[in-house]
DNA sequence: TTGAAAGCGCTAACAA
DNA sequence: TTGTTAGCGCTTTCAA
C-alpha cells in the first residue's frame, strides 16, 4: 500500500469509485514518478522498438511491408516492456462489421427453433461488438437447393456462414466455393467433422452413440432383449456415425441386447407411427429405444403410444420442450444434448476469428456431450 | 443487390476484404446518399434526440444531473433510430481495468490446481480486455484466518473477489464489509447460494446429490445392500446439501439401498484408510460408494484398495486426472462435474458486470451439473 | 442541467 | 520500407 500523495486531486477525478480507471492511475503514478503498472500502448511499444506507430501496427497485424529485422525489433520490444493489445481499441478503429447467417433447415421442428431463438438471442448479445447475426431456413429436400442457396450468398453481404446441412459432394464443393469468394463457412451440427478442412462445430456422433448404448446397457439392468433404433434418415453422415457408436458399444459390452436396424421416419408423423407400430408387433421383446435424430417430438410420440415407457428403457436427442417434459415425467430415461447456446456461440467465435485470421482454442470450443437426467435439468435454460 | 457507383474508388479504399469495413459502407452509402444501413452513433443520437453527446452519454449511463424530460426525449431518439452503444468505444474510451482476485483455499489437491490453471488462463484471455486476473490462497483450517485475508484487501488493488471458502458468519460478514467498501464478491462453489444478496457461481449441490442418487439407484439395478457416503467435511453447507439431495432421491425411489452416515476423511490420507477400511469391515453388503466431495483421489485410492471396484457402483465429484483415469478403467462408474472453465469465466462476466452496473443473464451464468461417463469425456478438455 | 472538446489505443490512407 | 496523421465511438473534464 503506497501513500497517494495528494489525495484531494486524486478523489476529483474519481467520481464513481467502481473499478481502477487507467487516467486516474496514469495521474498517481505521474505524480509519484512510478509508471510501472501502466499497460503499456502500441505508442511505447514504438517508442522501445524505436520505430513509428504505422510500423508496430503492421508487425502487430502481421502485414507485409516490413524488412524482417525490424519485425524481431518489435517482437523483442513486445516482450521487453509486456505489451498486450488493447482490443477494444483495435475494434474501434477498424470499425469492423461482421455479418454471418445461419442456415437451418426449413424443416425443423423444436429443436431448430430452439437453435433459432438462440441466434436471435446471439445477435442481441453480440451487436455490441458490431456483429450482425441472422438465420435463414433453406430447403433440404434437394443438395442443389443447398447449392444454390450457398451460391447466392455474396462475400458483398455476408462475412459467414454456419451451414447445417447433410453432407453432400455438391454442398461441400459449394461450401468451399463460398470460402474462395472470402466468406467463411463452419458446419453446423451435421456436415463434416474433422475430414475437411472447415471448421466444424458440434458433438462428436460417435461418442454421443457410444454414451446413448452405454446408459441404456446400465439402465436396462442386464435384461434381454432387444433395442429399437429410430432416426429421421441414415443418409446423413451424423446418423451413421451415432449408429456406428451405438452398435460398437452394445455388441462389445452388452451381449443381451440386440439392435434392430434404424428405422427411418423420414420427418412423417404418419410413417413413424407406422413403422414403430410394425416393430413393436413384429418384436415381442423390446426392452430399450433410442431416439436418433435431433427432433425427437415424433418418434417419441409414436413409441410412448405403443408401449409402456415405465418399462421401456428410452433415450432421445436434444433437450427441447418435449424431451423436457417426457425427462420430468419419466418417459425418458436420458436426454444426450448439445447445448443450442453453445452451438450458436461457438459458430460465431469461429467466424469471427476466421474473419480476424486469429487462431482459435480448440479445446474450448468442443461442444460437450451432455447427459440429462431429470435431476440434473436446469430450473431455467 | 445495389449498384456500387465509382467501383474503383471503393475498392481502393478496401485492401484486404475480409470482412465488411464500416468505413468503406460509409464511404459507400454517401456516395449513394443511402446512410440506414450504418449504424447510429452517439453523434447521431444527440442529434436525434437534439441534445448534446455529453447528455446523451449521461443518459446512456444512468447518471444523474439530467432532467426527466431529457431523459425521455434520448430515451425516445434511441428507440426511433435503433441505437446500439459501441461496446468497443466505450470501453476503450473509460481506459478501464479490471483487478478480479480468485481466493483458493491453500490445501487442496487436484481439483483447486485445475482451478488455478483455468485462472491464469482466463487472466491470459482476457486480459486484452483490460483485465488482470490472479488467484491467490489462503488458510482454511480457521474462518478467522478467511476473514482476514478478507479485510486485508483493498479496493484500490482489486475491484472484485470470487471466494471458494466454506460459509461461516464471520466469513459472511467480511464478505460484506468488503463489499461496502467497494470490491465486489462473488462466492465460489462453496458458500452461501441463493439465500445472500451476493452471487454465487456454482452448481446447485442439492441436485447434484440428486443426480448421485439417481445414477446409484439405476446403475445398481435393484440389489439389495448399502450405499457408503465419503466427504471431506460436513460442516461445509455444499457437503449438506449434496447429502440432503441424494437422500431425498435414495430413500423415495430406492428402497433397496440404505445411505450410510456420511465418513469425514477431514483431507487426511491415513485418517480415510482407516475410516473406510472399517466401514467396509463393518458392512459386508456395501453395494455403492458416492464421493461427495470435490478432491476424490484419496478416498477413490482408499475405496479401491478395499474392495473390487468392478462389483461396486462408485460415484464422484469433479473432472480431474485422477477421475478421468478412474472413469476410463471403469473404477469409476461416473463422474458428476462442474467444469472449472466455466466457473472462472463466469466468476469474471458476474464481477465485471458488478463493476460495470450491469445486469447479467442469470440463465447463461447457471453453471451446468454434468454427468461424465466414459464415453462422453472430451478428448482434449 | 447542459455542452464543448480533449482524449482512450489502435488502424489505415497517404506521403515520403 | 517507413512515418505522419486523422479518425473510430464513447467518456469525462471543465466551463457555462
Amino acid at each position: 500500500m503506497r501513500q497517494v500523495p495528494h489525495i484531494k486531486i486524486v478523489l476529483r477525478y474519481v467520481p464513481h469509485i467502481a473499478c481502477t480507471r487507467l487516467k486516474n492511475r496514469r495521474l498517481f503514478f505521474n505524480l509519484s514518478s512510478e509508471r510501472h503498472a501502466m499497460r503499456p500502448t502500441t505508442k511505447d511499444l514504438a517508442k522501445a522498438a524505436g520505430v513509428s506507430l504505422a510500423t508496430v501496427d503492421r508487425v502487430l497485424n502481421k502485414r507485409p511491408g516490413v524488412r524482417q529485422k525490424t519485425v524481431e525489433a518489435v517482437n523483442e520490444a513486445i516482450n521487453k516492456i509486456g505489451f498486450v493489445r488493447n482490443l477494444s481499441a483495435a475494434n474501434l478503429a477498424k470499425s469492423r462489421q461482421y455479418r454471418f447467417r445461419f442456415l437451418l433447415p426449413r424443416r425443423g421442428d423444436l429443436f431448430i427453433s430452439e437453435l433459432r431463438d438462440r441466434i436471435s438471442e446471439a445477435n442481441t448479445g453480440f451487436s455490441a461488438e458490431g456483429m450482425d447475426i441472422a438465420h435463414q431456413e433453406i430447403s433440404q429436400v434437394d443438395p442443389h437447393l443447398i447449392t444454390k442457396a450457398l451460391l447466392k450468398i455474396s462475400p458483398e453481404e455476408v462475412d459467414g456462414v454456419a451451414l447445417m446441412a447433410p453432407e453432400s459432394p455438391q454442398v461441400r464443393d459449394a461450401a468451399a466455393r463460398l470460402q474462395e469468394k472470402g466468406v467463411h463457412v463452419v458446419h453446423l451440427i451435421s456436415g463434416q467433422q474433422n475430414l475437411s478442412v472447415m471448421d466444424f462445430v458440434g458433438i462428436d456422433n460417435h461418442a454421443a452413440g457410444a454414451t446413448a448404448a452405454r446408459l441404456i446397457g446400465r439402465f436396462v439392468c442386464g435384461h434381454h432383449g432387444k433395442v429399437m433404433v429410430i432416426s429421421e434418415t441414415m443418409n446423413a453422415r451424423d446418423s451413421l456415425e451415432r449408429r456406428r457408436g451405438f452398435d460398437q458399444i452394445l455388441t462389445r459390452d452388452y451381449p443381451n441386447l440386440w439392435a434392430l436396424p434404424s428405422l427411418e421416419t423420414h420427418g412423417d408423423e404418419a410413417r413413424a407411427h407406422e413403422i414403430i407400430s410394425n416393430a413393436f408387433a413384429n418384436n415381442s421383446d423390446i426392452v430399450a429405444a433410442y431416439v436418433m435424430s435431433s427432433e425427437a417430438r415424433m418418434p417419441l410420440n409414436a413409441v410412448s403410444q405403443k408401449s409402456d415407457p415405465n418399462t421401456l428403457t428410452i433415450i432421445a436427442h436434444e433437450l427441447t420442450d418435449r424431451t423436457r417434459k417426457a425427462l420430468v415425467t419419466g418417459e425418458l430415461d436420458a436426454v444426450i444434448a448439445q447445448n443450442p447456446g453453445h452451438l450458436v456461440r461457438s459458430s460465431v467465435r469461429l467466424l469471427r476469428a476466421r474473419c480476424d485470421k486469429r487462431e482459435i482454442m480448440k479445446s474450448q470450443e468442443q461442444i460437450r456431450i451432455e447427459i440429462l437426467l431429470q435431476e440434473n435439468l436446469l430450473p431455467l435454460q
